[in-house]
DNA sequence: CGAATCTTGACTAAAAAGGTCGGGAATGGT
DNA sequence: ACCATTCCCGACCTTTTTAGTCAAGATTCG
């Protein structure tokens, strides 16, 4: 299980617009040269948020994109999603597990546990926005910041 | 974000193991053919398993797999580590983010995020062992069993 | 008009997932 | 001792997904 880089490309060019949000919009080339995204990646990654309606987009010269609303009304579920559909892969759709194990026959003790790991993940997901992540001062890889705690406590 | 077969595949094969456990060893071909998993595939499934501690196997005619321990002892973290390797793989090793974004230049925002949904994701399956699983009458789908809620309260 | 910028879809290369195959090495029953 | 049964292991193959590239076209601003 991982994050792919669409998400990561994604989740860092959201980043950069929130912080630029309610200045002028930014080219996709700025983008991915600050984001460190290869160019031509930036620009489909950018067409799927636009039309997730996340950011939007202005041509011509001075052109670019900006969010479509406050950072803390993104949420990292929407990101996810723009670029990479679901969240979370209904694992019980794709292996039927034939007789024994699975919904379709309708005893199946194991999904549960995918089920919920998948709420468990989309729900975490659902309450991360750009906001959350714009306020915390950067950090160290792996250090917690406080409102991860509320979200996600351990 | 999804399961992979292995990881299905594997925890059905140690969902079934569990049901038989103290009893006689099971051969990988009935297991294939009770778990519906392709028989060579399975093959593979148990030498990892096997190599990881999890079953022990006995060469033989009537031999075969059995779990090397109790169903409450074997999580499925470790089912998961031993088919295929980390549970969670750590995006800041795979997509450093040049200058800005990540924690070898030691400033990084986003990385918390990634690093705290590992912690939740792996936490919550080592929390979850066969016995667990076992314990659990048939039910449909989607249906959260009472034991989930105490590791994964909503 | 023309430069800057977005828009779209097709294309490709590399990696991972999913699955297959075959030859060999133990083991237990008879 | 023999032999059927079963595990053991690595190499191989196919399909799907991921990641990235490219080029032609459509808008917009100055």
């Amino acid at each position: 299980m991982k994050i792919t880089s669409s998400i990561e490309y994604a989740t860092r060019l959201m980043t950069t617009l929130a912080r630029a949000h309610g200045q002028a919009p930014l080219a996709a080339e700025r983008l991915a040269a600050s984001d460190n995204v290869p160019a031509d990646y930036v620009s489909q990654l950018l067409s799927k948020l636009r039309r997730a309606g996340l950011v939007v987009s202005h041509r011509g010269s001075a052109g670019g994109y900006s969010l479509s609303r406050p950072p803390a009304d993104i949420t990292l579920g929407q990101v996810v999603r723009a670029v990479d559909g679901d969240v979370f892969e209904d694992v019980c759709e794709r292996y039927d597990g034939g007789d024994k194990d699975c919904r379709h026959q309708g005893g199946c003790t194991i999904s549960p546990v995918w089920q919920r790991l998948g709420t468990l993940v989309t729900s975490y997901f659902e309450g991360v926005t750009l906001a959350h992540i714009l306020a915390e001062k950067p950090a160290d890889c792996g250090a917690a910041p406080a409102w991860l705690e509320k979200i996600a406590p351990k």
